[in-house]
DNA sequence: GTCTATATTATGATAGAC
DNA sequence: GTCTATCATAATATAGAC
């Protein structure tokens, strides 16, 4: 608990309860989505009072998109951890596709923001569209970018097959881990990748 | 409206509002999620008393099992109409790839109820499973026995190309449709269509 | 079986003390 | 700036009349 003991001098700056309040709302809104959020609960689980939560943010709509954006951004920067993408074909898209497939599988953070993000998306979709705009869109022209450099891969159309790439990758994420359905049609991630670089790589006419 | 004018008598059966029922709470969980849907609207949009809403149904979660059961049962019968599935792959592959976007893209429920099940998958897993089993395991294992069936087409493992067809098309559809990001990242169906079909089609050794 | 009316609790948001 | 206490509303669920 940050929360200082009964008799102690609370220290902690305007600031710092900014970031104890998004990091409530994190917990809170991750884990119950908007309408399922209450505003007590954010208030708790940032140890701050509910009052407070409404000086520094307008309405339960206003800490919801600053969260958002704020994950969005913070994602923005862990996409793929900016590798250098070079060298020979099959190798780099099989490494790509083993990082991203790892860290999505094993990022439970990350999980429950495609989930929110989802869920949400038809009472705020210019938050979706934040998250394609920073996510999936920098995500596709990176890896479409790289395809089209290989000219020994002769792919007629890079974008369309950075979209089937990772549209795979994050389908086989959505069903297996979000929807839970590892149980009922388990199949390891590692023959996903090789069907997928198998196809990108030997399909040269 | 079928709900009967003051002073008519109301001749619906019990059978009858139970169905009215889970036409309202359809509307309502498609359009609002879990949380954020009332039972009063529920009611209202079913035509009934709140009472009686809950003398057919426990509560509001056994209301909304009971409806996602039945989506799940209706959307089993609809997927790709039982079509044969025979002939020359090139054809059939994108004949298949086609149809089911065209599907996904122009069917407002199915992306309501992707949504949904998404969005409430972490509060209601039992559920998003009913999915996996009775929707996406079924054409996984369609499509996989169909890309197994052709020999000429080499390819090593069919289910996991299934996946990749699948999830391409899924994807494509999440975040073009469900994410709003047709605006932002277009794209016509169609490359992605050609670019699927071109690599399964053309990577016999 | 169905309705109206109501009990009870939870929620978003704010007033006023310090 | 932050808290406690409170308001007004809306929610789940049920009791009791017909």
């Amino acid at each position: 608990m940050a929360r200082p003991k009964v008799g102690e001098i609370d220290r902690s700056s305007s600031a710092d309860k900014v970031e104890k309040i998004l990091q409530g709302a994190m917990q809170e809104f991750l884990a119950h989505g908007y309408a399922g959020t209450s505003m007590d609960r954010v208030a708790e689980a940032a140890g701050v009072s509910k009052a407070t939560v409404y000086s520094h943010f307008q309405d339960k709509e206003g800490l919801f998109k600053a969260l958002i954006e704020k994950l969005a951004r913070k994602r923005f920067h862990s996409i793929l951890g900016t590798q250098p993408l070079k060298g020979e074909p099959y190798m780099v898209l099989r490494g790509l596709a083993a990082t991203a497939l790892d860290q999505m599988v094993n990022d439970q953070e990350y999980q429950a923001f495609e989930r929110l993000l989802m869920g949400e998306s038809a009472r705020f979709p210019e938050l979706a569209q934040v998250f394609i705009h920073s996510i999936a869109k920098p995500a596709i022209e990176t890896i479409s970018k790289y395809i089209a450099s290989c000219s020994e891969l002769n792919i007629p159309d890079p974008e369309a097959t950075a979209r089937i790439l990772i549209g795979s990758l994050v389908h086989f994420v959505i069903t297996q881990e979000i929807m839970h359905g590892k149980d009922i049609m388990p199949m390891e991630g590692d023959r996903l990748i090789d069907a997928l670089t198998h196809l990108i790589v030997n399909c040269a006419d």
